[in-house]
DNA sequence: CTTGACTTTGCCCTTAGGGGAAGGTGCATA
DNA sequence: TATGCACCTTCCCCTAAGGGCAAAGTCAAG
């Protein structure tokens, strides 16, 4: 018989979780004094002790180890939870390999351009929508809001309620000043209008690499090059077409310091072969 | 100006976590109504709260963005902290791995042997100590009782006090049947002694892969092998010799059913080069 | 008998919010 | 203007696996 201070340096686990175990029920010492409620232990638990702190070191959670030792389970059902446990620690690692990725991606930047960038990237999910859009090849980019200009007055006649930031979607697959494939679009609720140069379509939920600009849209490139680099640094690849959501834009006849812009990149895991 | 719902949308932040920056300090509402309470945003508090996801999932807690955004540290300090993250990531990483093969040494053994072993290997430190041994190259096994007992023996006329268990240390590179090179040991407190056959001297705290067997000696090769197997699968070195701790041996007179005894191999995490 | 080492229970603390209750607001509609 | 209804507020409890500390009780040796 052991008092718990020696059972604790026999197997190295320290008393107090000796009196958790105790607490939850995954190891009761072989003996409680009733009358000083002095835990001891028997070297016999030794072995159940060592199978806790050895499945604990597999990953498994003190409740798992509970149902493991006390349920005892089949070999096959046992075989079953080291499969799972085997695919989410290889999940955990390439979580961890992503995340150094991000950080080693950053430390590059740091080092090259030997400043930090003044755009944070972060990936998220947006949600599926339904947009108006317009969609134009119009000679440059000053004409995007004559085209948000017919789509607003457009659903302005018809009544329809616009949510949201107007964007634009740009189809070309590169940047190229002269001529760009624009689509100018806004949310609606979903409904049907129909109505010459004006298309209602669907947008999934997809996953994208987002940043944020502030100031006019002539500094928009640097945001830009930020985003398309970490994007590169970060593995993965684009899916056009991009978009440019005008958070605050010119609507609301301020200076054009205060403009703030987002750009979202459409997304996938490159897969490296 | 937003209500936390639709700055929740936006952002793609719960309202929940919007509110638990504002406690802690993180992001403060543009606006809150001092009468209603309501927080208010505002689209310039996207790029800070975009540069909070970022470093999120950089792996740096709230509590450290809450200094990185506000002590607004020089780039050195910045590099400084990201490589010290960028070290700590690897380290998990290789955790992760280190657990991923226990796993999989575990799903293996089921696999070819299909049985789930009865003895759990574990690794911890053993602490240091002093010890009083008798050390020699004897006929077979059963000459250890006689070890420990002339150690005992001396002991008890030197009247030093033993602490611990009895226990053997195998001096030869590999098992052998005949004359084994044993060395019977005990902890003692820290003094003196001096007498023929008996040598006082320090282990230092090593690291070591351990198992416990219940039963009958003769069994004990079962141990063995599930312990020399878990240390091959797992990627380590045993640096000998290697310690057989009697924890409940024939001092009490008591079945030899009932005995329990502890192998400890002291082990090196194995260069892959 | 005393002393010191050990043990007990109990409470609060840790991360980053999630869930839910009770009650107050804001906006659109009848 | 009254009323829904969706949204917002604060408050409290919960998470995993114990760590730290305090007050009080216990054990064993001298």
């Amino acid at each position: 018989m052991f008092k718990i201070g020696d059972f604790s340096k026999l197997s190295q686990v320290s008393s107090k979780a000796l009196r958790y175990y105790d607490n939850i029920g995954l190891l009761k010492p072989a003996h409680v004094d009733s009358f000083s409620g002095y835990r001891y232990y028997t070297i016999d638990q030794l072995p159940r002790l060592n199978r806790i702190v050895a499945l604990k070191e597999l990953g498994f959670s003190l409740d798992q180890i509970t149902q493991l030792l006390d349920e005892n389970l089949s070999l096959a059902q046992l075989q079953g939870m080291l499969r799972m446990k085997q695919a989410e620690i290889e999940r955990q690692i390439a979580d961890e390999q992503q995340r150094l990725l991000r950080v080693q991606a950053r430390l590059q930047q740091i080092e090259c351009e030997n400043t930090s960038s003044a755009y944070d990237v972060v990936t998220r999910q947006v949600m599926p929508m339904t947009i108006a859009s317009i969609r134009d090849r119009v000679p440059d980019y000053s004409h995007v809001g004559h085209l948000f200009h017919r789509l607003f007055a457009t659903l302005g006649e018809h009544q329809v309620q616009a949510t949201g930031s107007p964007f634009v979607r740009y189809h070309d697959g590169e940047h190229r000043e002269d001529d760009p494939d624009i689509e100018a679009c806004i949310a609606i609720e979903a409904l049907e209008i129909e109505h010459e140069h004006i298309t209602v379509s669907k947008l999934p939920a997809v996953q994208i690499a987002t940043t944020i600009h502030t100031g006019q849209y002539t500094t928009l490139s640097a945001a830009y090059g930020a985003l398309m680099t970490w994007i590169a640094h970060n593995g993965y690849d684009i899916i056009l077409p991009n978009r440019e959501v005008y958070l605050r834009g010119p609507a609301l006849n301020r200076s054009a310091e205060t403009y703030v812009t987002e750009i979202q990149f459409s997304i996938s895991k490159r897969v490296n072969i």
